[in-house]
DNA sequence: CTTAGCACTCTCGATGCCAGAGTGCTAATT
DNA sequence: AATTAGCACTCTGGCATCGAGAGTGCTAAG
């Protein structure tokens, strides 16, 4: 367990503070000059190589500034930062943004992310809020002609999804209907499991239609996120670490690919709703993340529906500004849902 | 009207791809060695000279090989490609990867945006398909709990929109069916204005129900594009040209920013399904699209619906396969919506 | 009309150099 | 014992210089 000094610990608070502007390695004497501590350059220096060798410091090379370690942001995060909040201004505009727009999930998700991506300068990520797994709620089947049928399919917590079906005769509305209907009786807040047991009972074409059913609340359970949203990407560019190609593709590479995203809000996220968790350069779980940070949160509520939040930004982010943002536009979209779907 | 010899198209011919493959200025000499035409390379300059006083080449600096100017790609593109068409093994791969994924139009368009980005290296964008004007099929009313009441509205073609809604008492299912049934008796097939007129007739909850719904299908009148998929962005950062990340910032914001991209897939396309329509560097009505080319495709049937999709990469694209991957999507594309919606 | 030849131009990478910022160490001071 | 002034040393980044390589335009001859 590292430990460090009143100084020590105010040393590396500036230094993280300065890099995270600046992007380039603070010296001492630039430190001095600026924060008026009140010592020397010099008794500044020996705490640097005393913060350097604890591993919370390090310099690119002799005779640069330091930079902080992936250690020393950990330190710096766990540690030193406080309780951060947004000001009362910034919630304020946050909150009346919810409320200006429609009061459709989707629309607040891909507003979350692009709040979050202009409060911090970072890339934000948000998905749609869905059940832990899938209840079956209701179903409505439509004839658009022929053999065609629409099934709307709706699931506890409002989530609708719908398919194209061709039956094997031409079926006309008021039978589809009436099979419908029944479906719901029978099935009315059972999981796929339950479902599927239940389908071995129907006649062809109500099984065909159930089995169907069945199909798509498995593969809702299994992509356990729904859409993704994502917003501010430029952000991230615009940052000096990423004008090196190099880094930018990795990057966006990142928040490109479903796969990825889900793995790491999965596996970052515990089921629980509440903690804003911080992954610093992968934490060493992560190969494509060691040059970039994230924040992460769960929102929503257990019983109904829940989707996560995360940004993506470089090492050096505002920490203390970034975490208030995620947390307080998670606490916002918690109250969303739970006003929408619960009563 | 420019008019150049068949000489000098040929050697035009092979600038644009060279520049294509190698993105560097090509000159006279390593252009004869490469490719063998029956001269000189001090023919060659000549020709090249001409060629740069047609306005079809230019060069970035004196004593530098030649590039082609957007003139010449325009030349390029309606003079001397030929039709090109994807190889049929490339084409079987990809009709079975649109037969192998569940027969959702969403899923259809993630798809074609994958596709397109894979086959040429460019950003895609696909929006989902939707009919000109909303029409009125169907409706759903589905009591969540106590005054919170899902509206589920289906439009002619299959489009679904779902929205909350909280009414001033509390209303069984039972009698919310009814309304829905009502309402979807008189108004099946209309467009929205019709609807509006027609439910001034109504008691006051019907009205307030009738009134949401002319309101979400004219919003999506108004938004003429539905969601819009992108795949590929990180292709465009591969290029040299966006290396430097000022040019890859503007790039991206393109394709961040959907009003910009609504806009432009708008404009360009006439409503008519079929033609393939290129944009090279903004064709001077689009400052923002400078540095890049487009190529553009309207997808689906005026009677159903019709979606856009198009690709955005450099300006020294590969346009002959890029066009003919994008035609041939759209075909696909076209196939599948007809074949969803229709009979 | 084509082409060989030549003088000229421009870029690009390597090299060298210098100012600036920063460090570590030592010795003096508090 | 901690702090600090001073100094020698190091490393980066920007700038100028230089030569090789690639390319051009022009002229004169085939």
């Amino acid at each position: 367990m590292i430990s460090l000094s009143e100084r020590q610990e105010t040393i590396l608070a500036l230094i993280v503070h300065e890099y995270m502007e600046a992007a380039r390695p603070v010296g001492s004497k630039r430190l001095i000059k600026k924060y008026d501590l009140g010592v020397s350059s010099a008794t500044v220096r020996n705490e640097m190589a005393a913060l350097a060798k604890a591993g919370v410091l390090r310099q690119p090379h002799t005779s640069a500034g330091r930079i902080p370690t992936e250690e020393g942001y950990r330190y710096f995060v766990r540690r030193l930062l406080g309780e951060t909040e947004l000001s009362s201004d910034e919630k304020r505009m946050i909150h009346h943004q919810f409320h200006q727009v429609p009061a459709d999930i989707d629309e607040w998700v891909r507003l979350a992310a692009s709040i979050l991506a202009q409060t911090s300068t970072v890339a934000a990520v948000v998905t749609t809020p869905h059940p832990d797994k899938a209840i079956y709620k209701h179903l409505e089947l439509i004839n658009t002609s022929g053999r065609q049928v629409l099934l709307v399919l709706v699931l506890q917590g409002g989530d609708v999804r719908q398919q194209m079906l061709t039956l094997n005769e031409v079926v006309d509305q008021e039978r589809l209907t009436r099979i419908a209907n029944q479906i719901t009786n029978d099935c009315y807040g059972m999981f796929a499991t339950a479902i599927a047991t239940r389908a071995d009972t129907y006649p062809e074409m109500e099984r065909e239609i159930t089995q169907l059913v069945t199909d798509i609340m498995q593969r809702t359970d299994a992509f356990s996120a729904g859409d993704i949203y994502r917003d501010g990407i430029t952000n991230v560019l615009n940052q000096p670490e990423f004008a090196a190609s190099e880094n930018a593709r990795s990057a966006l590479r990142l928040l490109e690919e479903r796969g990825f995203l889900e793995e790491v809000l999965a596996k970052a996220l515990s089921p629980r709703v509440g903690g804003v968790q911080v992954v610093i350069a992968g934490e060493g779980a992560w190969d494509e993340l060691k040059e970039v940070s994230m924040i992460l949160a769960r929102y929503g509520a257990q019983e109904y529906a829940t989707g996560a939040m995360g940004v993506l930004g470089p090492i050096r982010m505002s920490y203390g500004r970034t975490i208030s943002a995620v947390r307080y536009v998670a606490g916002l979209m918690t109250d969303l849902v739970i006003e929408a779907f619960a009563e």
